[in-house]
DNA sequence: CGTTATGATTCTATAATCATAACGGTGCTATAGT
């Protein structure tokens, strides 16, 4: 089967013949000799045409999928990233291997004018065959057209965890993919990450419109990492085990290593103090000048640094397989989090560290972020300034400096009720931000009451993420088993190599899984909450995942009692 | 949600206490001004 090109099509080829093709290239072009787990599965299932999301752990050469399918599927590839930074480090990468895999090219705001057309213009006439850009950039509809017109063969979604962390509120864009990908006749969607939990991953399908999509998931465990938590009641006290766990595994020669800490005056303060002690160290931020973001992350690198004392900004492409310790100076605002950051550690495969230094009252601020459902009052007067517009005779719609001056409201909060209510149909953006009026839009009183819905929903969902968050601080089982049933892999024994495991205390219940009334991924039904899946039996608890509420713990005693848990399907 | 900075109060204090307000994370892009 010929495509126009005359490059053979492998979707319309037999499965034999793209095992082939795909070993072909991933040897002569990749230099492969054997493939990661999953690897070749993704690749079989994007060549073959079908909606892939491959969750699979760094390092196990995601960016190799796309180079293959890309090669061997008739049209450009695009691939969202979420950060300008890794863009371009995977155009580089892609550009060594120039000739065989086809020119790479960004489009982003780095970029002059001239140059965006111009990567723009070589999709278009083929001498583009990998576009590297970030959500936003589809949100302009001359961009969406030029690559219409190309037809492109693939769409990736890059650090796909990003549609359902970020899409919500941060980088709203995000949820608006899977428009695009319509607009772009479907090409086939791969989406990449390398940790989603299964809620995570039923949200990326969905947003992303994926069509009977291929999941593929690799192995999430990373025995390597010993997993300790220490516990302080006291403000000081945690401080103090903070810099001792840090020059202790220092000291001894293990780092380097990361610090986590929530906010920007916690990174220099440690890092401050670390300095003091004589450590080469740097706090990293996203309040500090580009330039120095740079330099900190390029001595990282280098092995210039003991410590980097970071926030959540540090991580996403900072790929150094030495790194020996991870550790938290406050909990991260979900286990998805958690174990990502504490991922970085240990890439080389050899033991490595991760320790949160944890104090219950660090949860609130977790709490205050996933907190921030709006009034419904306040998404009203909005939904009913956009509705009057049109009859006002603002004929470009409100943005949002209008809103301000009409409400009295910051920016911020704004923006948030013109995208709750644009995903409950009431209001469209058009590509300057301003807000219209949707067809049949819902009167305001209705879209407020859905917005506030919806809001609620994803307020309810993180507030449950950071339970769980605190359900893995404060387990006395094996931690490992608990990280990774919350990402939907049983661990037959205790892991041995967690703080809990040492102690003993991992052993002691005799886990009653084989008699309890509703074993690990059980499809139930909650009277109040609805449908769920149990993702974890203790001795006299469960926790459910709910597909409305999140992650739930109930007492077994009570479900029984009371009959609250009744099996689906 | 919890911490910290600010402000008010008080038998006019180079001091102490309490109440209240402000703040806290992640990045794209367009635009203004050197």
């Amino acid at each position: 089967m010929l495509s126009p090109s005359g490059r053979e099509n492998p979707a319309g080829a037999s499965a034999s013949v793209r095992t082939r093709r795909i070993r072909e290239f991933a040897r002569e072009v990749l230099g492969y000799t054997e493939f990661r787990p999953g690897q070749e599965r993704a690749m079989q299932a994007v060549v073959g045409g079908r909606d892939t999301l491959a969750v699979l752990p760094s390092g196990a050469g995601k960016t190799a999928i796309y180079q293959v399918a890309g090669q061997l599927l008739d049209g450009p590839v695009l691939v969202v990233s979420p950060l300008i930074a890794l863009q371009r480090d995977q155009v580089e990468r892609l550009t060594e291997l120039e000739g065989e895999a086809g020119r790479a090219a960004q489009l982003n705001s780095s970029l002059s004018a001239a140059d965006q057309r111009e990567a723009l213009a070589g999709v278009g006439d083929g001498t583009v065959r990998f576009l590297f850009l970030a959500p936003e950039q589809l949100a302009k509809p001359d961009v969406v057209d030029s690559i219409a017109a190309a037809r492109p063969a693939l769409f990736v979604v890059d650090e796909a965890h990003c549609v359902s962390a970020w899409g919500h509120d941060f980088r709203p864009d995000y949820l608006r993919l899977g428009g695009v990908i319509e607009q772009l006749g479907h090409p086939t969607v791969l989406a990449l990450t390398a940790t989603a939990a299964p809620p995570v991953r039923a949200e990326i399908v969905e947003q992303l419109r994926m069509r009977d999509a291929e999941i593929v998931v690799a192995g999430f465990d990373r025995p390597e990492i010993r997993l300790e938590v220490d516990h302080y009641a006291d403000a000081h006290a945690k401080e103090e085990a903070v810099l001792d766990r840090v020059l202790t595994e220092i000291g001894d020669g293990r780092g380097p290593g990361i610090v986590y800490s929530a906010t920007r005056k916690g990174t220099e303060q440690v890092a401050g103090q670390l300095a003091d002690r004589g450590l080469r160290t740097h706090a990293y931020h996203a309040g500090l000048r580009k330039s120095e973001r740079e330099a900190t992350q390029r001595a990282w690198m280098e092995d210039e640094l003991d410590v980097v004392v970071a926030t959540t900004a540090f991580g996403m492409g900072i790929d150094k397989p030495g790194t020996r310790f991870v550790i938290h100076s406050e909990p991260a605002d979900s286990v998805d989090s958690y174990y990502q950051e504490i991922g970085r550690a240990g890439r080389d495969g050899k033991p490595a560290l991760a320790v949160l230094v944890y104090r219950q009252e660090d949860l609130g601020l977790r709490r205050f972020f996933a907190a921030g459902t709006p009034a419904e009052e306040e998404l009203q007067q909005v939904a009913g300034l956009v509705a009057a517009a049109p009859a006002a005779g603002l004929e470009d719609g409100v943005d949002v400096k209008t809103l301000r001056e009409e409400t009295g409201r910051a920016a911020t909060p704004l923006a948030r009720d013109l995208n709750l209510l644009e995903r409950v149909s009431a209001v469209v953006l058009d590509e300057d931000g301003a807000a219209h009026p949707a067809d049949d839009a819902p009167a305001p009183g209705e879209a407020a009451a859905a917005a506030r819905e919806l809001a609620e929903h994803h307020e309810k969902v993180d507030q449950s993420r950071v339970e769980m968050m605190r359900g893995y601080a404060e387990i006395t089982e094996c931690r490992r088993r608990f990280l990774l049933g919350y990402f939907g892999e049983q661990l037959a024994e205790p892991c041995g190599n967690c703080d809990n495991c040492t102690a003993g205390t991992a052993y002691e219940p005799a886990a009653a899984d084989a008699d309890a009334p509703f074993p690990v991924e059980t499809s139930v039904e909650h009277s109040e909450w609805g449908p769920g899946i149990v993702m974890r039996v203790e001795d006299d608890r469960l926790t459910v995942l709910f597909d409305e509420v999140g992650y739930k713990t109930l007492a077994v005693a009570a479900v029984v009692e009371h009959d609250l848990l009744h099996r689906r399907g």
